[in-house]
DNA sequence: ACAAAAGTGTTGTACGTACACCCATGA
DNA sequence: TCATGGGTGTACGTACAACACTTTTGT
């Protein structure tokens, strides 16, 4: 499902007064807050350095070459554009409204987790991250492209197990219920919280236990014969 | 949400050497089989006239305009080449594989339903509707698609209700769970699913009963204060 | 009267929620 | 020993599936 290498060259963009094709991510991941001690859901946006909404921050992402697929383009442009390569990768939607743009831009727009160990320590130059619950006013309609991947994010963690995309290979339930929690943004009863995710047959319990605070906890892997999310007869094909 | 008039002149393509971006859509209705009593899910294709896959059968679609919304497009290629006006319509998914088509064409599908009142009697030179469980091979990747808007169609029946897009103004309950029968492929207990749907609140009990066999039946209509689907923060735009 | 569909009642199981409680560790 | 998070047990309420049963019509 990654990243390869980007081509030398990309061919040259069709005239302005044709339908011109982009493809942009959004990048879900969690950040502990330094001073309290809950998970925010983050997202890298990268400044606009061109005409149209020039200073603004936006949806990294790019044009679509005429030799890639989408999610391939996808790939590619967050990896340009933020230097990140995301554990998950699912479309969202393609947004084509006459007006989004001062050029007619079709967008089709990815959605993206990425896991904590996948965060890189420097960022790239003009890309910063933002909570995503309090974003300022984005280029182009990126707000409202934002608002509808939270709403999937939310839904999809109710019905799949997404949320193991958040995290590294092993982690106690305490992490894996923090993500759920930085997700939907309401605390979680531990104890069901514990039930629920042990009946659903997506955890495997290692013998390894996490020390350092009070009593050790278990540490467990993904089923992996479990897949990360439904999407269908699509089997992530565009 | 519905179709408008076509434009007069379409702009001319851009060179094929560009990506170009089509819009397609997925019908859905249900037609009671003659022979027997089940209701089946049909779907209208239109039979090719031209270079790739001349002769086959492919969904309903056309060229997006540059001054058109993806929405406004799949309202008007669908009409222009099937004659129909859905009453419901939803973007599906963008397909845009570079071998999906001899030229590079990403396709925006939408899905859609229509009432049964709102089936022509005399269908249009070169559609021919087709049961949605036993296609022949289609042009492009159209099986494919028709594979996923089944899918998606199926999962949204469970949580939302988008049945009643496919029912006139009022209705028995019998006709609704046959549409529920028809979409799941299996047989639903008319107490439960008496209970389910009247406590769900969508719909209003008319006074009005529909005789001619047996026991009448009361009518009902839909509570239009329900949406008939969630769609998240958007609420039908591209 | 009888068949058949409309509509009601009852019961059991599964599952989510709330919350009391015990366990194991660091300090 | 105490505080704290890990982990178990239990009781209650809702939702759904199964199915027996009553009601109302056409024939």
């Amino acid at each position: 499902m990654m990243t390869r290498t980007a081509p030398a060259q990309r061919a040259a963009h069709p005239s302005a007064d044709a339908t011109r094709v982009a493809v942009s991510t959004v990048i879900f991941t969690l950040r502990r807050v330094p001073a309290g001690d809950v998970m925010q859901v983050v997202i890298p946006l990268v400044r606009r350095t061109r005409d149209p909404h020039e200073g603004q921050w936006a949806l990294p992402g790019g044009w679509l070459d005429i030799t890639e697929d989408l999610e391939a383009a996808a790939s590619r442009t967050l990896a340009e554009t933020t230097g990140l390569a995301p554990s998950y990768l699912e479309q969202l939607y393609a947004f084509g409204a006459v007006d989004r743009s001062p050029t007619r831009v079709v967008s089709i727009v990815y959605w993206a987790l990425l896991r904590a160990d996948e965060i890189p320590d420097e960022t790239v130059e003009n890309v910063r991250w933002f909570d995503a619950a309090d974003l300022p006013r984005l280029a182009f309609d990126h707000n409202e492209i934002v608002d509808y991947a939270l709403w999937r994010l939310r839904n999809k963690v109710g019905y799949s197990r997404i949320a193991h995309g958040l995290l590294a290979d092993e982690f106690t339930l305490a992490d894996l219920r923090e993500v759920y929690e930085a997700i939907l943004g309401r605390r979680l009863d531990p104890a069901n919280f514990r039930r629920q995710v042990e009946n659903s047959g997506t955890l495997i319990p290692t013998d390894r236990f996490r020390t350092g605070s009070h009593r050790p906890a278990r540490l467990y892997r993904y089923n992996k014969d479990v897949e990360l999310a439904d999407r269908g007869p699509l089997g992530g094909r565009d």
